[in-house]
DNA sequence: ACCTGAACACCGTTCAAGT
DNA sequence: ACCTGAACACCGTTCAAGT
């Protein structure tokens, strides 16, 4: 109902020129997702969106699955490996990963698409691949161990990517609590050090760890502390990087 | 069909003893997945294996993702953190870990439940978190990390058992191939060391991994080698071991 | 080749009626 | 309180008919 009043609907048949490709369900689809969540993006409103009937859409894609993953790897652009062209190894792992698990935050519903996607014909995947390999490579990894470093890094921001949208009383036990004192006090220690619940909600700067998201390249809008989430990240992604590099050198 | 041929129906109205319960739902879903996989868990699927209409178990969970919850924290007995009692704490974490990822890669679907699932009323995994808690401040930890420790691994632990259900040409660029040379030739280089598809299918052992899967404490059956997601967990987690290790004597 | 429109075979969930 | 049976409001997908 924006612009271009959709005028009289179309008649079946083959139209004069076509009006659907993988670029345009792909866009129409990633704007659905953007209006109204991953919940909102049915065939039905991704057809309704292209001013087609439903069943149009399976002249391109094969099933729902199929348009799941053109827009995985339209969103792999979003993802920003520059720097791994212009910084050393592990700031350039570091600013990659912040910016990785930023994008896919926003795209929890994909993750377990990737997971079982093949990379065939995910051009924009291949690409930041392609300069993620030649950045170890240039550090000097060994060939035979770049790929299953950066599948396992992969791992771990594709699970921190589901961290994200965790609700922040994740680890409230409950009534259960008086159970498990050990880990409930752990919790509470950690919300503590993260500014979170705590007696004075003014602590944050105390915590204990390196950076935040200090690294990363994501133009993130203001926040006013680092969460729980957070912290988890850097200190994965901080052992990481310290574990990964200690083994190239052994 | 098994025993108990079913007899005649229940007629509508109160049975004179409760015929659900959260623990037969719970175990009526695991059945049922163990049978026929997770798309086989439909709401029907499970009514009719607990010999009750569909809307019998709303009665009892308010839906069936409620269900899944109750499912997950079933799944985490499976899970052995028994190291953690006799083991050094890197050990513990190494025995932990795999069979965390074990467990997860059979019931990858709950993965994406777990990330949202808050921890009450979720006994068995504040049994497992309580036991892995202890053993960090056993190790010398300081209490305030934990937590974000835990969930780094735990991150890391997830991502990976979504990995293992990857197909093994996952990498595979296809047609694209010869645009992004340095990935593809990393890409075989990988497969070559795992013994995947190189010029000789006998070159398993000479990847440059510590372990495998010979800590894990899971009763995994038979496999003639290490895979490609063997590999990445071994190098990842082996890496996050380091670098954890790292941090806590800095 | 590629669209429309109608239909199919499911889903999870709700709710009145029954005891 | 807790079951049955019927209904509801969706899904993704298929397919004949049209140009």
């Amino acid at each position: 109902m924006t612009a271009a009043a959709q005028g009289t609907p179309r008649r079946a048949g083959r139209p004069p020129r076509g009006v659907l490709s993988r670029e345009r369900i792909t866009s129409a689809a990633v704007a659905q997702i953007a209006a109204e969540g991953y919940e909102g993006l049915t065939m039905s409103a991704l057809a309704r969106r292209l001013r087609v009937a439903p069943s149009a859409v399976y002249n391109h894609a094969s099933s729902k699955q199929e348009v799941l993953r053109w827009v995985q790897d339209h969103v792999m652009t979003m993802v920003d490996f520059s720097a791994f062209a212009t910084e050393p190894w592990d700031e350039a792992v570091r600013r990659w990963a912040w910016s990785y698990r930023e994008v896919f935050a926003r795209h929890a519903p994909l993750v377990p698409v990737i997971a079982v996607m093949p990379v065939t014909d995910a051009a924009e995947t291949l690409r930041m691949y392609e300069e993620v390999a030649r950045g170890f490579l240039a550090a000097g990894w060994p060939e035979e161990r770049v790929v299953p470093a950066i599948v396992a890094l992969e791992s771990f921001i594709y699970g921190s990517a589901l961290d994200v949208s965790a609700p922040s009383n994740i680890f409230d036990s409950g009534a259960l609590g008086p159970e498990f004192p050990v880990f409930t006090s752990a919790v509470r220690s950690a919300a503590r050090a993260t500014g979170q619940g705590g007696a004075s909600s003014d602590a944050a700067a105390s915590a204990g760890v390196e950076g935040g998201s200090s690294g990363g390249g994501a133009d993130d809008s203001a926040e006013e502390g680092s969460n729980a989430a957070d912290v988890a990240f850097s200190t994965g992604l901080e052992a990481l990087i310290t574990g990964l590099k200690r083994q190239l050198s052994t």
